[in-house]
DNA sequence: CATCATGTAATTATAGAAGTTACATGAAAA
DNA sequence: TTTTCATGTAACTTCTATAATTACATGATG
């Protein structure tokens, strides 16, 4: 089962913006996680939506960033995503009428509901802000390279 | 991103040959799953590599449980399944050189890492006898009916 | 008004899992 | 001992969910 890195890459580009004070064309960040424009478009969608960024179109115009990145947890993040499903295993059947597969069912949802919502609340102290200072330590680490992709 | 729902589905069907003291047929499991018989050899292969069931062939072969249900836990049949991913999410890039990616994926790692131990352990303290213990209570409680799929 | 960029619907491509077929192996019954 | 039945696997074929692409509309800027 392949994982939904969503998550993963909007983050990256959202710390990319980050450094920024024009906007960044969709082509931009398409280029930096490897994929269609498009389908930066659909995903920032729901960052817009909830004010966490802004776009422009036009000349000149693209995404930035509209909150301070210690006001967006790696959970606001998610939830602008749609909250896509966190874990990879589910129940066979949603309502099953047989009472093993209900008992079944029964036993895994508690330990999901725990999983997901430890998950969840883990992501929620997590800020951008901090994903960013800890960006400036590997690059004070690293020396005087660029340290991250164009 | 759909969920994988082979542990809900065998746990269901150990649950069904609990019942029986003969051999049950592949084909017999796939009709309530709902499924192949292949499927269902592919996934009991496992199982049975781990001594947890045994099969025969030919006339009155199939397949019997090997171990008492309360020596197999949730988290065995989990292994025996080839352990497969818990978390839907993960990292755009295994080992990346962006400095931003990484700050990413380190963040990202703990948060993955704790949830998975926490739903592994969860699993480990759940058997199969207390499964069937809880269809018992469901069955006593619908009366007289038979309660579970053919 | 030409160009550039976003906004979205619609379509196509792709990858991974599930399902199926085919046939070999071996056990029990006739 | 021959037939039937069931597992054991490899190979192959759908199936399906997601991403990628295409196409075109909208609106801003020089």
């Amino acid at each position: 089962m392949k994982r939904d890195s969503r998550l993963s890459g909007l983050l990256h580009v959202l710390l990319h913006m980050a450094g920024r004070d024009v906007p960044v064309t969709s082509e931009h960040l398409a280029r930096i996680m490897q994929t269609n424009p498009v389908v930066i478009r659909r995903i920032m969608a729901g960052l817009r939506k909830r004010g966490y960024v802004s776009s422009g179109k036009g000349h000149g115009g693209g995404w930035v960033l509209a909150r301070d990145l210690a006001e967006i947890t790696l959970r606001d993040v998610h939830e602008a995503l749609g909250e896509p499903e966190l874990l990879a295993i589910g129940h066979r059947t949603e309502a099953p009428s047989c009472l093993i597969e209900q008992a079944v069912n029964a036993a895994l949802a508690d330990s999901f509901r725990e999983a997901e919502a430890m998950l969840l609340a883990r992501l929620g102290t997590v800020t951008l802000a901090m994903l960013h200072a800890d960006f400036s330590a590997r690059l004070a680490l690293r020396g005087r390279a660029e340290g991250s992709c164009p």
